[in-house]
RNA sequence: GGUCGGAUGGCCGAGAGGCGAGGCUCGGGACUGCAAAUCCCGCUACACGGGUUCAAAUCCCGUUCCGACCUCCA
């Protein structure tokens, strides 16, 4: 039964294509992780939470699943073309530039686990690639593909490969001069849509290696050819990235990879859409980051965010807020809440349950459908035709695709001693009939950031969401 | 300028030629010492102009407006 295939939209046929083994083993997956200088926004965790969905819908239809994914802590350069990332940030924060990329590379990991993206197979770091990096680029200077430029830079040449531009659509002949190219001095290089696969240390002290052409540091483009191609076997069955790095930085790392094994090194690319946050792309210069560290100081579980981005699918735009983020968050909990309920009931019939978990499965393998797949899950609590012990069985099913932990039971930070206190009081005060008492505790509560409800069985209480 | 998307009720948002997805807000009710939560009820839309069809939010043509990308970026 499980052997259908996962189709994806692949950027470079823009055709629905399936997923599949190319050596019959493994399906072989990479996809381009964040540059450590600064916490990933939430805007980066939506792309990177399609290479968990993709992986966990893979392995659900019985594939085994390799999966790579880079951690750039050296070569991406900054705006202008003149500073790296990490050493600004160094620079910034008075620190080595290594120890900002562990740092930064940690929180990565952290706020993954937050919303519960299953980790990568490994995590090559750039700055331990160098030498497979020199390797890939020796043979591209050997077989023509790439040169020194006066300026002891080494570049690729755009024009020694002719399928440039399959992903992106840009043609080199129209790719003309005058936007902002990256920065050489006059002449280095032969051809303004060149690109640097290793860059000439020049002033730069910090982050640099010996190499055949000089002491330099490798360019951003070919950490990607180097690792993708050393750790998945010289073949990439699916790559993924964020729509942004579909030009200049995938359609440079094909030109690489394909120069350097002389076929097709990538079978399928994946592309995910931007994320915007009340209206606008999240970017620093918009000034609307949002980092899953805000959502948990405002109470909200990370996993409401994962739900808002499920809600939408993975190549459409979205539009996040904090309202989609508190209404999910409630959806979650009440989830969780009915579940722990359904699980009671210990009727179920499986032909039932297996048919519904098939359709949801059918809307996973279809490009990633989980906007409809939510929406039968929607349909399925209200449902008053099917019974508790079904629906049980169907969300617990269906929970290793969504990966929302719908199984756990709702659970709370912990209270102060001194809330415990005053909770404890209030209680004391309501069965005795004290209401004003317990009307002044409550508004004691609520200034702690504490809701309290009162029910059949006595007060319950709950975090207010900002 | 080029490329690609989009326009759906007070708001967000899904829509697969034929029952008005769903959520949030709001109003009414039940429940409650009150409040909250929960449940019930209510409000009801497809940018504009043509066309195809027995039937169009959905397909086709045109118009207007909006967004993203086009060598920083997930």
């Amino acid at each position: 039964m499980k052997n259908e295939n996962l189709l994806l939209f692949d950027t470079k046929s823009r055709q629905l294509q399936p997923l599949k083994s190319s050596d019959g083993k493994r399906v072989r997956i990479y996809s381009c992780g964040p540059t450590v200088y600064r916490d990933a926004h939430v805007g980066n965790m939506r792309t990177f939470l399609l290479g968990d969905l993709v992986t966990r819908c893979a392995k659900y239809l019985g594939f085994k699943v390799e999966f790579i994914q880079n951690i750039t802590d050296v070569g991406h350069m900054s705006e202008d073309f003149v500073e790296d990332k990490i050493l600004a940030q160094a620079k910034a924060e008075s620190k080595d530039p290594f120890e900002i990329a562990r740092i930064y590379e940690a929180r990565y990991h952290k706020d993954l686990s937050h919303l519960n993206i299953s980790p990568a197979d490994k995590y090559p770091r750039a700055s331990e690639c160098i030498e497979m990096m020199q390797d890939l680029i020796s043979k591209l200077i050997e077989k023509e593909h790439a040169y020194l430029g006066s300026d002891g830079c080494v570049y690729f040449s755009a024009q020694s490969f002719p399928g440039y531009g399959a992903i992106s659509g840009n043609r080199l002949d129209s790719l003309k001069p005058g936007h902002r190219f990256e920065y050489t001095e006059a002449g280095a290089k032969r051809f303004h849509a060149d690109w640097a696969l290793w860059k000439a240390a020049g002033d730069r002290t910090q982050m640099i290696w010996d190499s055949p052409w000089g002491k330099g540091f490798p360019g951003w483009h070919i950490e990607c050819s180097a690792m993708s191609l050393h750790y998945l076997d010289n073949f990439v069955d699916l790559h993924l990235g964020g729509i942004d790095l579909r030009f200049p930085h995938h359609e440079d790392e094909r030109a690489q990879s394909n120069c350097t094994i002389d076929q097709e090194a990538v079978e399928l690319w994946v592309h995910g859409e931007h994320l915007l946050f009340e209206g606008r792309k999240m970017a620093k210069s918009s000034g609307n980051v949002v980092l899953v560290s805000d959502l948990i100081e405002k109470n909200l579980d990370p996993l409401a965010l994962r739900l808002c981005f499920l809600e939408n699918r993975y190549r459409s735009q979205m539009d996040l807020s904090w309202q989609s983020l508190k209404a999910a968050h409630t959806l979650l909990q009440r989830w969780r809440e009915k579940i722990q309920l359904w699980q009671k009931d210990a009727n179920s019939d499986l032909s039932q349950s297996a048919k519904l978990i098939q359709e949801i499965v059918n809307d996973f393998i279809n490009d990633l459908d989980t906007p409809r797949a939510l929406q039968k899950l929607r349909s399925l609590e209200k449902s008053e035709s099917i019974s508790d012990g079904c629906k049980y069985q169907v969300f617990k099913e269906v929970d290793q695709l969504f990966g929302l932990n719908l199984l756990n039971q709702v659970t709370q930070k912990s209270l102060s001693p001194e809330a415990e206190i005053i909770l404890q009081q209030r209680e004391v005060a309501r069965k005795s009939g004290n209401f004003p008492e317990s009307d002044r505790l409550r508004d004691q509560l609520e200034k702690l950031g504490i809701s309290v409800k009162d029910g059949k069985s006595g007060q319950s209480w709950d975090w207010i969401i900002n």
